[in-house]
DNA sequence: GCAAAAGTGTTCATTTTACACCCATGA
DNA sequence: TCATGGGTGTAAAATGAACACTTTTGC
Protein backbone atom coordinates (compact mmCIF):
# COMPACT_ATOMS: atom_id res chain seq x y z
CA UNK A 1 0.00 0.00 0.00
CA UNK A 2 2.20 2.19 0.64
CA UNK A 3 5.40 1.69 -1.18
CA UNK A 4 8.06 3.67 -1.98
CA UNK A 5 8.58 4.79 -5.17
CA UNK A 6 11.19 6.33 -7.16
CA UNK A 7 9.99 9.90 -8.58
CA UNK A 8 10.56 9.63 -12.26
CA UNK A 9 12.40 12.38 -14.71
CA UNK A 10 13.35 12.92 -18.16
CA UNK A 11 15.26 14.78 -20.78
CA UNK A 12 13.22 17.36 -22.84
CA UNK A 13 13.09 17.39 -26.64
CA UNK A 14 11.01 19.25 -29.11
CA UNK A 15 9.40 18.70 -32.39
CA UNK A 16 7.79 20.22 -34.75
CA UNK A 17 5.22 19.88 -37.34
CA UNK A 18 5.92 22.92 -40.15
CA UNK A 19 3.06 23.24 -42.31
CA UNK A 20 3.24 25.66 -45.74
CA UNK A 21 1.48 26.19 -48.95
CA UNK A 22 3.61 25.67 -52.21
CA UNK A 23 2.94 25.02 -55.63
CA UNK A 24 4.09 21.30 -56.85
CA UNK A 25 6.72 22.34 -59.19
CA UNK A 26 5.98 19.76 -61.75
CA UNK A 27 2.40 19.43 -62.15
CA UNK A 28 1.87 23.42 -61.12
CA UNK A 29 -1.26 24.17 -60.30
CA UNK A 30 -3.25 24.75 -56.89
CA UNK A 31 -1.13 25.26 -53.87
CA UNK A 32 -1.17 22.20 -51.72
CA UNK A 33 0.12 21.90 -48.22
CA UNK A 34 3.77 20.79 -47.72
CA UNK A 35 6.33 20.30 -44.66
CA UNK A 36 9.76 20.11 -44.25
CA UNK A 37 11.16 17.07 -42.69
CA UNK A 38 15.22 16.02 -41.90
CA UNK A 39 16.97 13.01 -42.44
CA UNK A 40 17.82 10.98 -39.34
CA UNK A 41 21.64 10.66 -39.42
CA UNK A 42 21.77 8.29 -36.09
CA UNK A 43 19.95 5.35 -35.11
CA UNK A 44 17.41 4.67 -34.01
CA UNK A 45 15.54 5.34 -37.92
CA UNK A 46 18.89 5.97 -39.36
CA UNK A 47 18.24 7.62 -42.99
CA UNK A 48 14.70 7.73 -42.55
CA UNK A 49 12.90 11.12 -42.70
CA UNK A 50 11.64 12.47 -39.76
CA UNK A 51 10.40 15.96 -37.94
CA UNK A 52 12.61 18.67 -37.29
CA UNK A 53 13.43 19.09 -33.49
CA UNK A 54 15.92 18.49 -30.98
CA UNK A 55 16.66 19.00 -27.57
CA UNK A 56 15.74 21.53 -24.76
CA UNK A 57 18.04 23.89 -23.57
CA UNK A 58 18.46 24.52 -19.39
CA UNK A 59 16.20 27.50 -19.19
CA UNK A 60 14.49 27.49 -21.95
CA UNK A 61 10.99 27.94 -22.60
CA UNK A 62 8.49 24.97 -24.54
CA UNK A 63 7.38 27.31 -27.38
CA UNK A 64 10.71 29.18 -27.73
CA UNK A 65 12.53 25.88 -28.62
CA UNK A 66 10.02 24.66 -30.97
CA UNK A 67 10.52 27.88 -33.13
CA UNK A 68 14.36 27.83 -32.26
CA UNK A 69 14.48 24.50 -33.80
CA UNK A 70 11.98 25.43 -36.45
CA UNK A 71 14.56 28.60 -37.47
CA UNK A 72 17.80 26.24 -37.51
CA UNK A 73 16.09 23.74 -39.69
CA UNK A 74 13.93 25.92 -42.66
CA UNK A 75 15.36 29.25 -41.68
CA UNK A 76 12.03 30.89 -41.25
CA UNK A 77 9.87 32.29 -39.24
CA UNK A 78 6.74 30.75 -37.47
CA UNK A 79 3.79 33.26 -38.14
CA UNK A 80 1.55 30.39 -35.74
CA UNK A 81 2.80 27.80 -33.36
CA UNK A 82 0.47 25.80 -31.12
CA UNK A 83 1.33 22.85 -28.67
CA UNK A 84 0.30 20.07 -29.94
CA UNK A 85 0.75 16.89 -27.71
CA UNK A 86 3.42 15.27 -25.61
CA UNK A 87 4.84 11.90 -25.67
CA UNK A 88 6.47 10.79 -22.50
CA UNK A 89 5.53 6.84 -21.91
CA UNK A 90 8.22 4.80 -20.29
CA UNK A 91 8.28 2.42 -23.21
CA UNK A 92 8.83 5.00 -26.17
CA UNK A 93 12.64 5.60 -25.45
CA UNK A 94 15.33 3.44 -26.40
CA UNK A 95 17.82 4.34 -24.02
CA UNK A 96 18.34 4.21 -20.49
CA UNK A 97 16.53 7.64 -19.45
CA UNK A 98 13.20 8.49 -20.31
CA UNK A 99 12.72 11.29 -23.32
CA UNK A 100 9.77 13.76 -22.87
CA UNK A 101 9.07 15.17 -26.67
CA UNK A 102 6.65 18.37 -26.62
CA UNK A 103 5.29 18.48 -30.31
CA UNK A 104 4.18 21.50 -32.18
CA UNK A 105 2.54 22.52 -34.99
CA UNK A 106 3.41 25.88 -36.62
CA UNK A 107 2.08 27.62 -39.86
CA UNK A 108 4.93 29.96 -42.26
CA UNK A 109 4.08 32.15 -44.70
CA UNK A 110 4.45 30.99 -48.40
CA UNK A 111 6.57 33.47 -49.89
CA UNK A 112 8.61 32.73 -46.93
CA UNK A 113 8.49 29.10 -47.50
CA UNK A 114 9.59 29.76 -51.36
CA UNK A 115 13.18 31.06 -50.14
CA UNK A 116 13.81 28.19 -47.11
CA UNK A 117 17.09 26.30 -46.81
CA UNK A 118 17.17 23.23 -47.91
CA UNK A 119 20.04 21.66 -46.90
CA UNK A 120 22.12 17.99 -47.51
CA UNK A 121 19.58 16.57 -44.85
CA UNK A 122 16.26 18.74 -45.39
CA UNK A 123 13.28 18.27 -47.96
CA UNK A 124 9.88 19.60 -48.10
CA UNK A 125 7.41 16.96 -49.21
CA UNK A 126 3.65 17.24 -49.49
CA UNK A 127 1.71 16.56 -46.44
CA UNK A 128 -0.77 14.02 -48.46
CA UNK A 129 2.17 11.90 -50.02
CA UNK A 130 4.58 11.37 -46.97
CA UNK A 131 7.19 8.49 -46.88
CA UNK A 132 7.07 6.26 -43.71
CA UNK A 133 8.50 8.43 -41.29
CA UNK A 134 10.88 7.64 -38.13
CA UNK A 135 9.07 6.73 -35.03
CA UNK A 136 5.24 7.69 -34.82
CA UNK A 137 5.52 10.79 -36.74
CA UNK A 138 3.48 9.49 -39.71
CA UNK A 139 0.67 9.54 -36.90
CA UNK A 140 1.63 12.72 -35.30
CA UNK A 141 1.46 14.59 -38.92
CA UNK A 142 -2.01 13.24 -39.31
CA UNK A 143 -3.43 14.77 -35.85
CA UNK A 144 -1.25 17.91 -36.99
CA UNK A 145 -3.23 17.98 -40.27
CA UNK A 146 -6.69 16.81 -38.70
CA UNK A 147 -6.20 20.16 -36.13
CA UNK A 148 -5.04 22.63 -39.13
CA UNK A 149 -8.06 21.41 -40.72
CA UNK A 150 -10.83 21.57 -37.96
CA UNK A 151 -9.12 25.06 -36.73
CA UNK A 152 -9.57 26.60 -39.89
CA UNK A 153 -13.26 26.31 -39.50
CA UNK A 154 -13.75 27.95 -36.46
CA UNK A 155 -10.88 30.40 -36.54
CA UNK A 156 -8.50 32.51 -38.72
CA UNK A 157 -5.12 30.90 -38.74
CA UNK A 158 -5.74 30.99 -42.87
CA UNK A 159 -3.47 34.14 -42.84
CA UNK A 160 -1.10 33.10 -41.14
CA UNK A 161 -0.35 31.55 -44.42
CA UNK A 162 -0.60 35.18 -46.10
CA UNK A 163 1.22 38.45 -45.83
CA UNK A 164 0.18 41.66 -44.30
CA UNK A 165 -2.97 42.32 -47.00
CA UNK A 166 -3.92 40.05 -49.46
CA UNK A 167 -6.80 39.39 -51.95
CA UNK A 168 -10.24 37.05 -51.35
CA UNK A 169 -8.90 34.98 -53.89
CA UNK A 170 -5.64 34.16 -51.99
CA UNK A 171 -7.42 33.68 -48.74
CA UNK A 172 -9.68 31.43 -50.45
CA UNK A 173 -6.77 29.30 -51.97
CA UNK A 174 -5.78 28.71 -48.66
CA UNK A 175 -8.91 27.40 -47.41
CA UNK A 176 -9.02 25.11 -50.57
CA UNK A 177 -5.51 24.07 -49.89
CA UNK A 178 -5.67 23.17 -47.06
CA UNK A 179 -9.38 21.63 -47.02
CA UNK A 180 -8.00 20.03 -50.21
CA UNK A 181 -11.47 21.18 -52.37
CA UNK A 182 -12.45 24.14 -54.39
CA UNK A 183 -14.88 26.38 -52.74
CA UNK A 184 -17.36 28.94 -54.66
CA UNK A 185 -15.78 31.91 -54.90
CA UNK A 186 -19.06 33.82 -54.46
CA UNK A 187 -19.91 32.19 -51.31
CA UNK A 188 -17.10 32.29 -49.86
CA UNK A 189 -16.73 36.04 -50.43
CA UNK A 190 -19.93 36.13 -48.60
CA UNK A 191 -18.98 33.53 -45.56
CA UNK A 192 -15.85 35.59 -44.83
CA UNK A 193 -17.37 38.87 -45.16
CA UNK A 194 -19.88 37.91 -42.58
CA UNK A 195 -17.62 36.75 -40.32
CA UNK A 196 -16.13 40.32 -39.78
CA UNK A 197 -12.39 38.51 -39.53
CA UNK A 198 -10.81 41.00 -42.22
CA UNK A 199 -11.41 44.43 -43.44
CA UNK A 200 -11.41 45.98 -46.84
CA UNK A 201 -8.49 48.20 -47.70
CA UNK A 202 -8.76 51.28 -50.66
CA UNK A 203 -6.26 49.36 -52.27
CA UNK A 204 -6.40 47.30 -54.78
CA UNK A 205 -3.82 44.44 -56.65
CA UNK A 206 -3.36 46.02 -59.83
CA UNK A 207 -0.51 43.72 -62.50
CA UNK A 208 -3.43 41.57 -62.88
CA UNK A 209 -4.44 40.61 -66.64
CA UNK A 210 -8.03 40.97 -65.56
CA UNK A 211 -9.96 43.37 -63.39
CA UNK A 212 -8.00 44.28 -60.25
CA UNK A 213 -9.14 42.30 -56.77
CA UNK A 214 -9.44 44.58 -54.08
CA UNK A 215 -6.57 43.93 -51.23
CA UNK A 216 -7.67 43.04 -47.53
CA UNK A 217 -6.24 43.32 -44.28
CA UNK A 218 -6.87 41.34 -40.59
CA UNK A 219 -8.78 42.68 -38.11
CA UNK A 220 -6.82 43.16 -35.41
CA UNK A 221 -9.40 43.29 -32.92
CA UNK A 222 -9.82 39.84 -33.29
CA UNK A 223 -7.26 37.50 -32.28
CA UNK A 224 -5.71 34.78 -34.73
CA UNK A 225 -6.97 32.07 -33.22
CA UNK A 226 -9.71 30.87 -31.02
CA UNK A 227 -7.92 28.45 -29.21
CA UNK A 228 -10.30 28.31 -26.09
CA UNK A 229 -8.94 30.49 -23.27
CA UNK A 230 -5.43 28.71 -23.15
CA UNK A 231 -3.28 31.89 -24.30
CA UNK A 232 -1.70 31.22 -27.73
CA UNK A 233 2.05 30.62 -27.63
CA UNK A 234 3.92 32.52 -30.44
CA UNK A 235 7.45 33.21 -30.83
CA UNK A 236 8.84 35.49 -33.68
CA UNK A 237 12.50 34.84 -34.94
CA UNK A 238 13.55 37.79 -37.04
CA UNK A 239 16.61 35.93 -38.77
CA UNK A 240 18.21 35.36 -35.20
CA UNK A 241 20.29 32.28 -36.52
CA UNK B 1 27.28 30.61 -32.72
CA UNK B 2 28.53 27.22 -32.12
CA UNK B 3 28.27 27.89 -28.25
CA UNK B 4 27.72 24.95 -25.74
CA UNK B 5 24.36 24.23 -24.53
CA UNK B 6 23.28 21.67 -21.76
CA UNK B 7 20.44 19.43 -22.47
CA UNK B 8 17.33 20.42 -20.14
CA UNK B 9 15.87 17.87 -17.94
CA UNK B 10 12.95 17.66 -15.90
CA UNK B 11 10.75 15.90 -13.39
CA UNK B 12 7.64 15.02 -14.50
CA UNK B 13 3.69 15.51 -12.86
CA UNK B 14 0.66 14.48 -13.77
CA UNK B 15 -2.72 16.55 -13.08
CA UNK B 16 -6.05 15.72 -14.37
CA UNK B 17 -9.42 17.55 -14.53
CA UNK B 18 -11.78 15.06 -13.88
CA UNK B 19 -16.07 16.07 -15.08
CA UNK B 20 -18.64 14.09 -13.68
CA UNK B 21 -22.37 14.95 -14.12
CA UNK B 22 -24.22 15.86 -10.37
CA UNK B 23 -27.57 17.21 -9.22
CA UNK B 24 -26.81 20.18 -6.62
CA UNK B 25 -27.99 18.62 -3.54
CA UNK B 26 -29.66 22.23 -2.14
CA UNK B 27 -31.34 23.47 -5.52
CA UNK B 28 -32.08 19.76 -7.09
CA UNK B 29 -33.33 20.20 -10.56
CA UNK B 30 -30.88 19.59 -13.18
CA UNK B 31 -27.44 18.03 -13.31
CA UNK B 32 -24.52 20.11 -13.50
CA UNK B 33 -20.62 19.75 -14.07
CA UNK B 34 -19.02 19.02 -10.79
CA UNK B 35 -15.16 18.14 -10.35
CA UNK B 36 -13.46 17.47 -7.51
CA UNK B 37 -10.41 19.02 -6.48
CA UNK B 38 -7.80 18.69 -3.63
CA UNK B 39 -6.68 20.89 -0.59
CA UNK B 40 -2.65 21.68 -0.82
CA UNK B 41 -1.09 21.02 2.13
CA UNK B 42 1.89 22.59 1.61
CA UNK B 43 3.69 25.56 -0.15
CA UNK B 44 2.98 27.15 -2.61
CA UNK B 45 -0.50 28.26 -2.60
CA UNK B 46 -0.95 26.20 0.93
CA UNK B 47 -4.38 26.06 2.01
CA UNK B 48 -5.81 26.58 -1.79
CA UNK B 49 -7.97 24.20 -3.65
CA UNK B 50 -6.13 22.37 -6.71
CA UNK B 51 -6.39 19.90 -9.51
CA UNK B 52 -5.43 16.33 -8.34
CA UNK B 53 -2.18 15.27 -9.29
CA UNK B 54 1.11 13.31 -8.26
CA UNK B 55 4.48 12.72 -9.52
CA UNK B 56 5.11 10.28 -12.32
CA UNK B 57 7.13 7.14 -11.32
CA UNK B 58 9.95 5.49 -12.65
CA UNK B 59 8.91 3.66 -15.60
CA UNK B 60 5.05 4.28 -15.68
CA UNK B 61 2.86 5.99 -18.40
CA UNK B 62 1.36 9.06 -18.28
CA UNK B 63 -2.01 8.39 -19.10
CA UNK B 64 -1.76 5.66 -16.05
CA UNK B 65 -0.21 7.95 -14.26
CA UNK B 66 -3.55 10.33 -14.90
CA UNK B 67 -5.79 7.24 -14.11
CA UNK B 68 -4.36 5.78 -10.99
CA UNK B 69 -4.02 9.57 -9.41
CA UNK B 70 -8.03 9.98 -10.31
CA UNK B 71 -8.62 6.56 -8.68
CA UNK B 72 -6.49 7.47 -5.78
CA UNK B 73 -8.72 10.99 -4.83
CA UNK B 74 -11.47 9.97 -5.82
CA UNK B 75 -11.93 5.58 -6.12
CA UNK B 76 -13.34 6.05 -9.36
CA UNK B 77 -12.46 5.26 -12.91
CA UNK B 78 -12.14 6.97 -15.95
CA UNK B 79 -14.78 6.03 -18.85
CA UNK B 80 -12.92 8.58 -21.04
CA UNK B 81 -9.62 10.33 -20.52
CA UNK B 82 -7.35 12.12 -22.70
CA UNK B 83 -4.19 14.42 -23.15
CA UNK B 84 -5.28 17.92 -22.44
CA UNK B 85 -1.81 20.06 -22.32
CA UNK B 86 1.52 20.26 -21.62
CA UNK B 87 3.41 22.75 -19.31
CA UNK B 88 6.58 22.65 -19.15
CA UNK B 89 7.99 26.61 -18.84
CA UNK B 90 11.74 26.98 -17.08
CA UNK B 91 9.90 29.94 -15.12
CA UNK B 92 7.29 27.63 -14.12
CA UNK B 93 8.96 25.80 -11.23
CA UNK B 94 9.73 27.38 -7.90
CA UNK B 95 12.29 25.04 -7.03
CA UNK B 96 15.54 24.35 -8.29
CA UNK B 97 14.54 21.92 -10.49
CA UNK B 98 12.18 22.37 -13.96
CA UNK B 99 9.01 20.43 -13.72
CA UNK B 100 6.84 19.57 -16.71
CA UNK B 101 2.83 18.68 -15.77
CA UNK B 102 1.20 16.78 -18.11
CA UNK B 103 -2.68 17.71 -18.09
CA UNK B 104 -5.31 15.24 -18.67
CA UNK B 105 -9.17 15.71 -18.53
CA UNK B 106 -11.37 12.70 -17.63
CA UNK B 107 -14.98 11.33 -17.75
CA UNK B 108 -16.51 9.58 -14.89
CA UNK B 109 -20.08 7.94 -15.01
CA UNK B 110 -22.86 9.47 -12.76
CA UNK B 111 -23.51 7.24 -10.85
CA UNK B 112 -20.57 6.30 -9.62
CA UNK B 113 -19.85 10.10 -8.85
CA UNK B 114 -22.18 9.47 -6.57
CA UNK B 115 -20.23 6.96 -4.05
CA UNK B 116 -17.13 8.93 -4.78
CA UNK B 117 -15.26 9.31 -1.67
CA UNK B 118 -14.77 12.43 -0.27
CA UNK B 119 -11.98 12.99 2.13
CA UNK B 120 -10.22 16.27 4.63
CA UNK B 121 -8.83 17.27 1.66
CA UNK B 122 -11.12 16.34 -1.12
CA UNK B 123 -14.34 17.97 -2.05
CA UNK B 124 -16.10 18.34 -5.28
CA UNK B 125 -17.45 22.02 -7.07
CA UNK B 126 -19.68 22.77 -9.81
CA UNK B 127 -17.26 23.83 -12.97
CA UNK B 128 -18.77 26.95 -13.68
CA UNK B 129 -18.81 28.11 -9.97
CA UNK B 130 -14.66 28.16 -8.84
CA UNK B 131 -12.97 29.14 -6.20
CA UNK B 132 -9.70 30.89 -6.94
CA UNK B 133 -7.61 27.66 -7.46
CA UNK B 134 -3.74 27.27 -7.09
CA UNK B 135 -1.57 27.82 -9.79
CA UNK B 136 -3.21 28.57 -12.86
CA UNK B 137 -5.76 25.89 -12.53
CA UNK B 138 -9.11 28.35 -13.20
CA UNK B 139 -7.26 28.74 -16.48
CA UNK B 140 -6.94 25.08 -17.51
CA UNK B 141 -10.00 23.81 -15.94
CA UNK B 142 -11.76 26.25 -18.59
CA UNK B 143 -10.16 24.77 -21.10
CA UNK B 144 -10.79 21.70 -20.40
CA UNK B 145 -14.89 22.99 -20.04
CA UNK B 146 -13.91 24.35 -23.51
CA UNK B 147 -12.55 21.30 -25.17
CA UNK B 148 -15.35 19.06 -23.34
CA UNK B 149 -18.57 21.22 -24.86
CA UNK B 150 -16.60 21.79 -28.47
CA UNK B 151 -15.97 18.10 -28.60
CA UNK B 152 -19.70 16.99 -27.72
CA UNK B 153 -20.59 18.63 -30.97
CA UNK B 154 -18.74 16.07 -32.92
CA UNK B 155 -17.98 13.04 -31.39
CA UNK B 156 -19.75 10.88 -28.71
CA UNK B 157 -18.31 11.28 -25.46
CA UNK B 158 -21.57 12.41 -23.93
CA UNK B 159 -22.29 8.65 -23.90
CA UNK B 160 -18.88 8.47 -21.46
CA UNK B 161 -21.12 10.02 -18.76
CA UNK B 162 -24.37 7.29 -18.94
CA UNK B 163 -24.06 3.52 -18.28
CA UNK B 164 -24.23 0.56 -21.07
CA UNK B 165 -27.65 1.25 -21.81
CA UNK B 166 -29.78 4.84 -21.21
CA UNK B 167 -33.07 6.64 -22.54
CA UNK B 168 -32.94 9.27 -25.01
CA UNK B 169 -33.99 11.60 -21.79
CA UNK B 170 -31.01 10.60 -20.18
CA UNK B 171 -28.75 11.12 -23.31
CA UNK B 172 -30.44 14.70 -23.35
CA UNK B 173 -29.86 15.75 -19.86
CA UNK B 174 -26.25 15.25 -20.23
CA UNK B 175 -26.28 17.71 -23.23
CA UNK B 176 -27.94 20.00 -21.32
CA UNK B 177 -25.29 19.93 -18.63
CA UNK B 178 -22.79 20.32 -20.45
CA UNK B 179 -24.00 22.95 -22.71
CA UNK B 180 -25.82 24.88 -20.08
CA UNK B 181 -29.38 24.76 -21.81
CA UNK B 182 -32.00 23.41 -22.96
CA UNK B 183 -32.82 21.35 -26.03
CA UNK B 184 -35.97 20.49 -27.61
CA UNK B 185 -36.80 16.47 -26.91
CA UNK B 186 -38.11 15.95 -30.59
CA UNK B 187 -35.59 17.69 -32.12
CA UNK B 188 -32.69 15.95 -29.88
CA UNK B 189 -33.92 12.58 -30.93
CA UNK B 190 -34.01 13.13 -34.44
CA UNK B 191 -30.64 14.53 -34.56
CA UNK B 192 -29.04 11.63 -32.21
CA UNK B 193 -30.87 8.97 -34.60
CA UNK B 194 -29.82 10.43 -37.39
CA UNK B 195 -26.38 10.32 -36.38
CA UNK B 196 -26.42 6.43 -36.13
CA UNK B 197 -24.49 6.66 -33.02
CA UNK B 198 -27.27 5.00 -31.08
CA UNK B 199 -29.03 1.92 -31.68
CA UNK B 200 -32.18 0.82 -30.24
CA UNK B 201 -32.70 -2.04 -28.39
CA UNK B 202 -36.01 -3.91 -27.22
CA UNK B 203 -35.79 -2.83 -23.92
CA UNK B 204 -37.82 -0.32 -21.78
CA UNK B 205 -37.05 1.35 -18.83
CA UNK B 206 -39.84 0.60 -16.57
CA UNK B 207 -41.05 1.75 -13.24
CA UNK B 208 -41.34 5.49 -14.27
CA UNK B 209 -44.54 7.19 -13.38
CA UNK B 210 -45.38 7.64 -17.03
CA UNK B 211 -44.79 6.23 -20.52
CA UNK B 212 -41.86 4.19 -20.26
CA UNK B 213 -39.10 5.06 -22.51
CA UNK B 214 -36.89 2.94 -24.92
CA UNK B 215 -33.36 1.98 -23.53
CA UNK B 216 -30.62 2.53 -26.33
CA UNK B 217 -27.48 1.54 -26.33
CA UNK B 218 -23.87 2.49 -28.12
CA UNK B 219 -23.24 1.38 -31.98
CA UNK B 220 -19.97 -0.40 -31.30
CA UNK B 221 -18.91 0.28 -34.92
CA UNK B 222 -18.43 3.81 -34.16
CA UNK B 223 -15.49 5.15 -31.76
CA UNK B 224 -16.49 6.58 -28.72
CA UNK B 225 -14.57 10.14 -29.65
CA UNK B 226 -13.44 11.41 -32.74
CA UNK B 227 -9.97 12.85 -31.05
CA UNK B 228 -8.15 12.58 -35.15
CA UNK B 229 -6.14 9.96 -35.98
CA UNK B 230 -4.36 9.91 -32.37
CA UNK B 231 -5.18 6.92 -30.47
CA UNK B 232 -7.13 7.31 -27.31
CA UNK B 233 -5.02 6.76 -24.19
CA UNK B 234 -7.53 5.07 -21.95
CA UNK B 235 -7.08 3.05 -19.09
CA UNK B 236 -9.68 1.49 -16.60
CA UNK B 237 -9.14 0.96 -13.18
CA UNK B 238 -11.43 -1.71 -11.56
CA UNK B 239 -10.91 -1.09 -7.53
CA UNK B 240 -7.42 -1.02 -7.62
CA UNK B 241 -6.65 1.50 -4.69
C1' DG C 1 -59.90 9.54 -16.52
C1' DC C 2 -55.93 12.49 -15.57
C1' DA C 3 -51.16 13.93 -15.41
C1' DA C 4 -46.85 13.60 -17.37
C1' DA C 5 -43.30 12.11 -20.12
C1' DA C 6 -42.45 9.43 -24.65
C1' DG C 7 -42.59 9.84 -29.21
C1' DT C 8 -44.43 11.74 -34.10
C1' DG C 9 -45.75 15.27 -37.46
C1' DT C 10 -45.71 19.77 -39.44
C1' DT C 11 -44.66 24.43 -40.19
C1' DC C 12 -41.69 28.32 -40.49
C1' DA C 13 -37.21 30.64 -40.45
C1' DT C 14 -32.46 30.40 -41.37
C1' DT C 15 -28.52 28.85 -43.53
C1' DT C 16 -26.14 26.55 -47.24
C1' DT C 17 -25.47 25.57 -52.01
C1' DA C 18 -25.63 26.21 -56.85
C1' DC C 19 -25.31 29.00 -60.57
C1' DA C 20 -26.72 32.90 -63.64
C1' DC C 21 -25.10 37.26 -64.65
C1' DC C 22 -22.82 41.89 -64.66
C1' DC C 23 -18.17 44.50 -63.96
C1' DA C 24 -13.52 45.99 -64.92
C1' DT C 25 -9.24 45.43 -66.69
C1' DG C 26 -5.06 43.85 -70.02
C1' DA C 27 -4.09 42.53 -74.27
C1' DT D 1 -13.81 43.61 -78.29
C1' DC D 2 -12.71 39.60 -76.19
C1' DA D 3 -11.22 36.60 -72.52
C1' DT D 4 -11.00 36.17 -67.65
C1' DG D 5 -11.29 36.46 -63.00
C1' DG D 6 -13.70 39.96 -59.66
C1' DG D 7 -17.88 40.72 -57.71
C1' DT D 8 -23.43 40.72 -57.10
C1' DG D 9 -28.07 38.64 -57.20
C1' DT D 10 -31.19 35.04 -56.54
C1' DA D 11 -33.63 30.78 -56.23
C1' DA D 12 -33.59 25.97 -54.77
C1' DA D 13 -32.21 22.78 -51.22
C1' DA D 14 -30.96 21.50 -46.75
C1' DT D 15 -30.88 22.34 -42.11
C1' DG D 16 -32.56 23.95 -37.64
C1' DA D 17 -36.00 25.75 -34.35
C1' DA D 18 -40.60 25.90 -32.58
C1' DC D 19 -44.58 23.72 -31.26
C1' DA D 20 -49.03 21.09 -31.87
C1' DC D 21 -50.50 16.59 -31.28
C1' DT D 22 -50.83 11.55 -30.37
C1' DT D 23 -49.26 7.51 -27.35
C1' DT D 24 -48.56 5.01 -23.15
C1' DT D 25 -47.96 4.31 -18.65
C1' DG D 26 -48.92 4.98 -13.05
C1' DC D 27 -52.04 6.56 -10.07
Amino acid sequence: MTTKHERASALLAVSTVIFALRKDDETGGEPQVWLPLVRRIREPFQGRWALPGGPLRVGEDLAYAAGRTLNETTGLAPSYLEQLYAFGDASRSSGAERVVSIVYWALVRGEEAERAVVGENVAWFPADHLPELAFDHNLIVEYALWRLRTKMEYSRIAHAFLGERFTLAQLREVHEAVLGRALDPANFRRTIEASGAVVATDEYLTGTPHRPPRLYRYDDAVDLADAGPLPLQQHFFKGES
